[in-house]
RNA sequence: GCCGGAGUAGCUCAUUGGUAGAGCAAUCGUUUCAUAAGCGAUAGGUAGUGGGUUCGAUUCCCCCCUCCGGCACCA
């Protein structure tokens, strides 16, 4: 039986359009499940939508639209980075879908079932101003930052709480007991700082006379679900989890991609829900950093948000995918700016990879060497070498060390110099370089695969010289 | 305040004790198979500041400065 692979993206939220920091937490899982894939294992990789919470039902009400509708338009925008962005997910669940609902409903009732959920009258901040709960990380001096006249009210509310303090010493051992649990380690280390200090039992529930629009609690029809708890449960409901016990079996626990903002939520809170609903835990969750604009953190105000969609259509899909591997660290903050991505196509696509490819086919026509004739094997080191920096999540060091390769072509071309040389000479050197660039070609594929596919096409058959891969722009 | 991380060439980063390296950008040279691409060479850093340990520190220790992240119900 071929081995099962699962990878989830955490499911953006619909209040805003996708963003290039999405793309990058999609791309890189992309590349895992394209690798895997090729690996001859079977895939699962899930994204989607969250859907449900105070701010998009706020966001419908302003827009005058119903909050499904609403939904249902911002959904399609981030589906279609399916296309723009070339992803192969499988799975693209929405948690207004009927089979979530269900799924978040029956975790509930399990965590239910072994205790882990009660109901509590806790005090909270309410700002009669903005007629809105205020949390402590929201307000200044214990005021209301856009009412500092007004007092704070307290209004009492009763709501269910989940039981997340019971699970600090499990949690902890998780952490201890699998040092690559969360990675990079310094993630690991901070959200390991954040249990040990203590865990605060967390309200999972909205009364709905204030927020209908979430998943209503089984069993209480005044409340609704807190979006977090019902969001959570989406990386096993589009398993089919729990109706679908097999496909569940077979492909959890996963592989989980998240952002550094979501560190609590991925590694700590959802873990102790699937131990509360005595489930698995994840396999381990991989987090990536943030990436800024011009070096300044992207926002409306300062308009240097930077669209996927625009940068896709200026210099293609694989050129934005190559500059989210290649220049944006895998765990670390990484910047975009114009001129960096106009450097990177000029430099690394066009002139040292594209150039290669057209050069090389270009002798290789002129001599009609038909390429199905050539090895096509990859050297083994330099594949096992390449693997295991896919399998650690280390994009942007494989894609350096694919680079050399290219480099080293480059400079063998010009050393021996084929066009000085007659065709019955060069015969075997020619077919040794094509078999090199196929070989790129195939090292490429989970980064890159739409060049990667005309990469090895070029080197297959009869060589025809190819129309450049990376146009000037 | 507490906990973590970072400060090395214009830019992005390597170098965990032995006279500082790479890629990109810059300058010069050279080739012509190729998308005016390629290849070669040059220049560019007293490694945040100040101490200490050591024969010797970017690398270990201490003080200070600057920046970033975390310190729960924002998704």
């Amino acid at each position: 039986m071929a081995k099962k692979f699962y990878i989830t993206t955490t499911l953006p939220y619909v209040n805003a359009e996708p963003h290039i920091g999405f793309a990058l937490e999609m791309v890189q899982a992309d590349v895992l499940a394209r690798y895997w894939k090729l690996q001859g294992a079977d895939i699962v990789f899930n994204t989607g939508t969250d859907e449900h919470g105070l701010k998009i039902y706020q966001k419908a009400v302003e827009a005058g639209k119903n909050p499904q509708k609403y939904c249902d338009e911002y959904a399609a925008k981030f589906e279609n980075l399916k296309k723009a962005l070339n992803l192969s997910y499988t799975h693209f669940i929405r948690t207004t879908d009927k089979h979530h609902l269900e799924a978040a409903q029956e975790f509930w009732r399990r965590c239910q079932k072994n205790g882990y959920i009660y109901r509590k009258h806790y005090k909270v901040k309410y700002c009669i101003g903005c007629e809105l709960k205020k949390t402590e990380s929201e307000l200044i001096n214990n005021r209301c930052p856009l009412h500092p006249e007004q007092q704070l009210e307290i209004i009492e509310e009763e709501n269910y709480f989940f039981k997340f303090s019971s699970f600090q010493k499990k949690l902890l051992k998780l952490y201890d007991e699998n040092l690559e649990f969360v990675v990079p380690s310094f993630r690991l280390k901070e959200i390991r700082n954040f249990v040990a200090k203590g865990l605060e039992d967390f309200s999972i529930s909205r009364l709905k006379s204030k927020m209908p629009w979430g998943v209503d609690v089984p069993d209480d029809s005044k409340h609704v679900m807190y979006v977090w708890f019902d969001a959570l449960v989406n990386y096993i409901s589009t398993l089919g989890w729990p109706n679908d016990e097999k496909k569940f079996k077979e492909f959890w626990p996963g592989i989980q991609v998240a952002g550094k903002d979501n560190l609590r939520q991925q590694s700590a809170m959802w873990q102790a829900m699937l131990m509360a609903a005595e489930l698995p835990t994840s396999k381990q969750i991989m987090i990536h950093g943030f990436i800024t604009s011009d070096g300044k953190k992207m926002s409306k105000s300062l308009r240097n948000v930077v669209d996927p969609y625009e940068l896709v259509k200026k210099y293609g899909v694989d050129a934005v995918r190559y500059y989210l591997l290649r220049e944006i660290p895998p765990f670390e903050d990484g910047d975009y700016s114009d001129i960096r991505m106009q450097e990177v196509y000029d430099a690394d696509l066009a002139n040292e990879l594209g150039n290669l490819v057209s050069r090389i086919t270009n002798l290789g026509e002129e001599d009609g060497i038909d390429g199905d004739t050539i090895g096509k094997t990859p050297e083994k080191n330099t594949k096992e070498r390449l693997d295991k920096l896919i399998e650690s999540y280390q994009f942007s060091e494989a894609l350096n060390y694919i680079w050399a390769l290219v480099k080293q072509l480059n400079k063998k071309l010009d050393e021996y110099a084929p066009w000085k040389k007659t065709k019955d000479v060069r015969g075997n050197f020619l077919k040794q370089t094509l078999n090199d660039i196929y070989n790129v070609g195939s090292f490429l594929r989970p980064f890159l695969p739409e060049t990667a596919e005309k990469i090895m096409n070029a080197a297959s058959g009869k060589i025809r010289k190819v129309a450049p891969l990376f146009p000037r722009i």
